[in-house]
DNA sequence: AAAAACCGATGACATTTGTCACTTTCTCTT
DNA sequence: AAGAGAAAGTGACAAATGTCATCGGTTTTT
């Protein structure tokens, strides 16, 4: 299988060149070392891989793989890269990458190969470790280990949703001055400012 | 390798067997039907892979997979479900599932048992495309079909950041009262009330 | 060159927001 | 029944927010 390296660092991409081609059944036609490079190699040889890094100079990989499967929806393309960013994961799930691997998992990089051009996604396991953590648990906001009571939690909901102090009150049943008094505290709690600091607050942690 | 294998249904379960053994490095020393035996069933047999179904009558294999994980942490579990639910794709991908397949994937059972026991996670493709799905940032990323000019986008940004008008100022270099005639149109311009709506607006529809 | 369009700024204004110190009301506990 | 302690309310206040009309420069259009 021909699979093409895109690495920024000239070392490592030479590095994975020898080592994939220890392997008697994996050839590297070429090495890039920036997105654009990418894409026009990818043009070129249509590997069956394309075993990339995300942060580079110039065109960054992700950037490169949108453009790269526009052009090619079939095509497989692997992340390895240095950090588990939560922006990056979720991005290149998005584009529907078929792996997000670490550097550090060398050993792994071989096998999750045969595994991607066998039709599996690989994903390594810190990677998989992190998505529940990117993900917002639709169902219940765990709200339950935030220092806030009943009324507090009901009122940050509700500011949550764009409700002004009149229409919390007329909601909950509240004069509108125990609302300010409640979303005070609440403030106060979660250590934010005012109540679009609170919607934001909700949205980032919450739910 | 020793592939443990547990599903509710008989037929399903001998038709996995003989598949499995199909294989030279495959054994499967047991069937199990439901939760409840895959426990027991891991703890006598120690397998090197358990592939368990997620819907079963009794304990279900989430909770099944949650105890067999507290007892042999590094234990490599791979479901084979036929729906892909967002709610177990989660608690697998929490519980630290080392695959999640369809049972409709037929052909993938064998090189993903490989994958596994090689230590990779395999995840289905449908799988996969979901997760984005479950995110919490569903919509379009489409700044640029809305109806706003530079500076309100700049401004949405930093109000979506949890910025106050002043500060807003000093970052854009402008004057307070500027930018609040520019917030008012932006509002007006996305028909929402403040800044509490419009960051709200701002996490729902574009980020 | 004149007109139009644009950008940024002001000042005035009504509302809303957030904070604070208290009071009232209700509900338990003893 | 008395009192402690909640839950809810009040009033006052400063600050922030949002709206509006208008003004002074640029740049662009014609």
């Amino acid at each position: 299988m021909k699979v093409l390296v895109v690495d920024d660092d000239r070392v490592v991409g030479i590095s994975l060149k020898t080592i994939l081609e220890a392997e008697p059944d994996i050839t590297v036609p070429a090495l890039g070392q920036d997105g654009t490079e990418a894409v026009a190699l990818y043009r070129e040889h249509q590997p069956d891989i394309l075993l990339m890094d995300i942060r580079m100079e110039g065109m960054n990989g992700l950037d490169a793989a949108s453009a790269i499967l526009a052009e090619y929806p079939a095509a497989k393309i692997l992340f390895l890269t240095t950090f588990s960013d939560d922006e990056y994961i979720v991005r290149a799930l998005r584009l529907g990458a078929k792996g997000y691997l670490l550097k550090q998992d060398f050993e792994s990089i071989v096998p999750a190969l045969h595994a991607v051009f066998g039709g599996q996604n690989v994903f390594g396991s810190e990677v998989i470790k992190k998505i529940p953590d990117i993900l917002s648990t639709p169902k219940e906001p765990d709200v339950s280990e935030l220092p806030l009571n009943e009324k507090e939690i009901e009122i940050m909901k509700l500011v949550a949703e764009g409700l002004n102090n009149k229409e919390i009150a007329q909601t909950l049943f509240l004069s509108e001055g125990t609302v300010r008094n409640y979303l005070s505290s609440t403030l106060e709690k979660l250590e934010v400012r005012d109540r679009t600091q609170l919607a934001i607050y909700y949205y980032k942690h919450v739910q």
